[in-house]
RNA sequence: GCCCCCAUCGUCUAGUGGCCUAGGACACCACCCUUUCAAGGUGGCGGCACGGGUUCGAAUCCCGUUGGGGGUGCCA
């Protein structure tokens, strides 16, 4: 499909006027995978034409949230710093009668259109003859018959006919570049040879091939618009409604390549039923023409599992050192000797970083006892108070070594004596030193506390139990 | 309204005219394992939107219908 002789070119240009969209994420991808695949350039654009809504701090955004999720860039451009080529663009344009001066402001073209078959402007200013001047656009001038023919890996060819397009603005009246003309002067000017890009943007690819044409283009690009994310009513996500920050993710504890891995499955399949892979056979294997062409859902419960399977595959070192952001967040005075013993038990059974916490605060402060899991599992519990007495009793014998295998055994014989298996019998002594019925592995977790501690929380919770007469 | 795109289990997908009795994964349900919870194992539920063609043969090709979505800005 690629013509040999041309290098690879891809471009990703984002706007920046919010958080770093998860879509945008996807798009990056798709054009990050296959410039590392064609050992081509990804080149970084950001599209920030729009004074009016753009922000430096969502720029940060943009290069923050594409190195967390590892996406490297060649090139960098910013058009606001581009202003000169697209002025220079629009007056060749204008000089060869292929543009002209407008003056219809928004709301007379409205009002002019509204009862047309076909809205849009309608072409008022064609013939006047206006020049540059103050507030006055400069729109393409379409063709007004024949078609445009748009080739795209993924789609096909559609047609469109020229006379359903409007001559559209290229240069607001403030002298502003518009997105159409800036982002066709620029992938000429930055030699782009594919346009990955969402499909949001398939309606206006034939102005772009008419600008293109106009401005006297080399070769143009292979086009290839992927298939929309969708929201559960099979809407594009937009950012009102939806979570769809990169760095929410981030914060909610995902892990990159978790992320990676699922916003590649949404539009493309590795192959041979394989879902989890590496980012590396990723790359290897993606080809243009296998993104599919029927918007996906971005579905969290598939990203949560996904994410849970690479929590999973980390070294635990690497699981610990990743865990330390959240367990900071989380105000927690921990301790990393601690937290290390503990961190494989932890690690398999949180599906995000988040979870942690939670699974190892009672190690490093006194456990706050869960209401609900002390009625169900301690009041409600048979005979419970003889339990953790015993309980106490056991664990405080001089003779029992305080060791996860110890304190298993002495639990189980605790239980079989009134009848009760282990699973029911640690329910009392769980809630009492960790405050909940869940949580890792508790005879583990025991050896880690230390005899002390235990027999304290045991005590405490005795006390609450059964209130001193 | 007009233009364009899309249509396989609830979801993400495999499938490119016979390998399909439509495969995998998530979710869900059941069972097993088990010190709670996870993880893991086994099994189950569940789909080619509809109607016409083409063909010996259609999930796959064509047409139509219906449904969904996107665009329609001096936003990108």
């Amino acid at each position: 499909m690629t013509d040999g002789n041309t290098a690879v070119r891809v471009r990703f240009a984002p706007s920046p006027t919010g958080f770093f969209h998860v879509g945008s994420a996807r798009a990056a991808l798709y054009n990050w995978f296959y410039a590392r695949q064609q050992g081509g350039a990804l080149v970084l654009r950001i599209e920030d034409t729009d004074a009016e809504r753009n922000k430096e701090e969502w720029v940060d955004c943009i290069y923050s949230a594409m190195r967390w999720l590892g996406l490297d860039w060649d090139e960098l451009y910013r058009q606001s710093e581009r202003t000169d080529l697209y002025r220079e663009a629009a007056e060749k344009l204008y000089a060869g009668g292929l543009a002209y001066y407008c003056d219809c402001t928004a709301e007379v073209v409205q009002d002019r259109t509204k009862d047309n078959a076909t809205p849009g402007y309608d072409g008022f200013c064609r013939d006047r003859g206006l020049g540059p001047g103050p507030g006055r656009a400069l729109r393409f001038r379409t063709p007004d018959e024949g078609t445009t023919v748009v080739h795209d890996v993924v789609r096909g060819d559609p047609v469109f006919e020229h006379r359903t397009i409007e001559d559209f603005v290229l240069v607001r009246g403030s002298g502003a570049a518009m997105f159409i003309l800036a982002n066709v002067v620029d992938d000429i000017d930055m030699r782009i040879s594919h346009v990955i890009r969402g499909e949001d943007h398939l309606p206006n690819t034939p102005k772009y091939l008419l600008l293109w044409r106009a401005l006297g283009g080399p070769a143009e690009p292979v086009f290839a618009h992927l298939p929309l994310l969708v929201n559960e009513q099979r809407k594009k996500l937009s950012k009102r409604r939806d979570k769809v920050a990169v760095e929410d993710y981030r914060d909610g504890g995902y892990l990159p390549e978790a992320m990676v891995n699922f916003l590649a499955l949404l539009g493309w399949s590795p192959g041979e039923d394989r879902e989890i892979v590496p980012v590396d056979e990723m790359v290897a294997g993606f080809r243009l023409e296998d993104v599919n062409n029927s918007p996906a859902y971005f579905d969290e419960k598939k990203l949560l599992y996904v994410n849970g399977e690479y929590v999973r595959m980390l070294p635990v070192a690497e699981f610990v050192e990743r865990s330390v952001p959240y367990l900071d967040a989380a105000g927690l005075a921990w301790d990393r000797a601690a937290f290390e013993e503990m961190a494989p038990l932890v690690q398999e059974r949180v599906k995000v970083l988040t979870e942690v916490p939670a699974m190892v605060d009672f190690f490093f402060a006194d456990p706050v006892i869960d209401d609900k899991d002390w009625d169900k599992r301690v009041v409600r519990g048979p005979a419970a108070a003889e339990l953790l007495a015993d309980a106490i009793a056991a664990y405080g014998a001089a003779d029992l070594p305080w060791t996860a295998e110890a304190l298993h055994d002495a639990t189980a014989a605790l239980g079989e004596r009134r009848g009760q298996g282990l699973g029911k019998a640690q329910f009392p002594i769980r809630v009492a030193v960790t405050g909940r019925a869940v949580g890792p592995p508790l005879f583990e977790s025991l050896a880690v506390l230390g005899r002390e501690r235990t027999l304290t929380r045991l005590q405490a919770a005795l006390d609450r139990l059964v209130p001193a007469a």
